[in-house]
DNA sequence: AGTCGAATTTGATCTATATCAAAAGATTTC
DNA sequence: GAAATCTTTTGATATAGATCAAATTCGACT
């Protein structure tokens, strides 16, 4: 199966030499938890990259003790804890499954080992930054002048059926509005 | 100069060997501009990347008729029209000096040109984005659930000076609030 | 199936910030 | 250096969405 995860991996962010693969899976962890499951806990160090294979998960932060979503990860996407594992600092955020889920996790070490002896490595973490990135630019443009409604439908574009793994609560605080007026959005459809 | 340049940029995302920086410079364009001068307009297709060298710049798009900042550039700072340079659509964003500018630009092939031959360009490349993608992370952070003043002073931070440079108009859609608030703000300091 | 706790909905009220409008200050231009 | 234009400030009002509170629905567990 581990290969075949791979092979969906690569083909989107860029082919890899057999050699490099096995290299590469020397140092996978691939894990098979339930919903609820904390990935990384608030100002812990780490350094651990996931890749949701099935499931689902989401990174939050705490704010005036309300939880408020950061990222959601689905199927075939990658999620960290981003200022620890890019910045080495202590993590300002939660990971945790919101759905009973298998992963891999991959070290930051080893990816870096990698992308340093290997240009193609290089090449594909590169790619894979730059989708984070992309995702988070548009985050930015509707969080920045749009109505509580606009910020909905824009999500229920990019994720047709979030609704489906995600709690209201956990949407609102996605899209920066209150549980209360997601949920009258959501009444008047 | 554009040697001197070439050094600071280096310096801040990874050293390059004297080969690479001078096939490198054979394509670099070195621009003295004035404020106002558009440097990519929306709806064109675009491949080029800007580092501001003396003066400022900023990415902005029209919503309902009015101008909203997207991204702010300094000395030493990189600027692109996101999309329409990462995913070779036609830019969403215009891009225009605030100030008189001293600038070099970049072309997206001969960048990936050299990002696919030599590995420790990649490398740069790599860096470079990351540092974007972290930029946009904390932008997205304080977007989504702050007040008015919470987001001018997480500004101010970030950039102590910007006020010498941006127009309080800019500098309030940058934020995601009308400026007769961020007049108010001000004012009240 | 019935109980308990969590998630969602609904209602009433409040408030930060938008909007509209006009005045005051700056800056550019000829 | 006066006119014209652009930027910022100030004032009055409106409103989207927050907050607080309670009722309802949903799901998990025994």
């Amino acid at each position: 199966m581990l290969d075949e995860i791979i092979a969906k991996i690569t083909s989107e962010y860029g082919t890899l030499s057999n050699e490099i693969i096995e290299e590469w899976k020397s140092d996978i962890l691939m894990l098979e938890l339930e919903k609820g499951t904390q990935l990384v806990r608030e100002g812990s160090y780490t350094n651990k990259l996931f890749y949701i294979y099935k499931g689902s998960a989401k990174a939050y932060h705490l704010k005036d003790g309300k939880a408020i979503a950061d990222w959601f990860s689905f199927e075939h996407e990658f999620i960290c804890a981003i200022t620890g594992y890019f910045l080495g600092r202590p993590s300002e955020h939660y990971i945790e499954l919101t759905e009973d889920s298998i992963l891999l996790e991959f070290n930051r070490k080893h990816i870096n080992i990698l992308s340093n002896t290997y240009h193609d490595f290089e090449r594909f973490t590169r790619n894979a930054i730059t989708k984070i990135m992309l995702q988070l630019q548009k985050r930015v443009v509707y969080l920045q002048f749009s109505t509580a409604k606009e910020r909905y439908d824009f999500l229920l574009q990019e994720y047709p059926k979030i609704e489906l793994h995600i709690s209201l609560g956990d949407i609102a605080s996605y899209i920066g509005i209150t549980q209360e007026t997601l949920s009258r959005i959501r009444a008047q459809k």
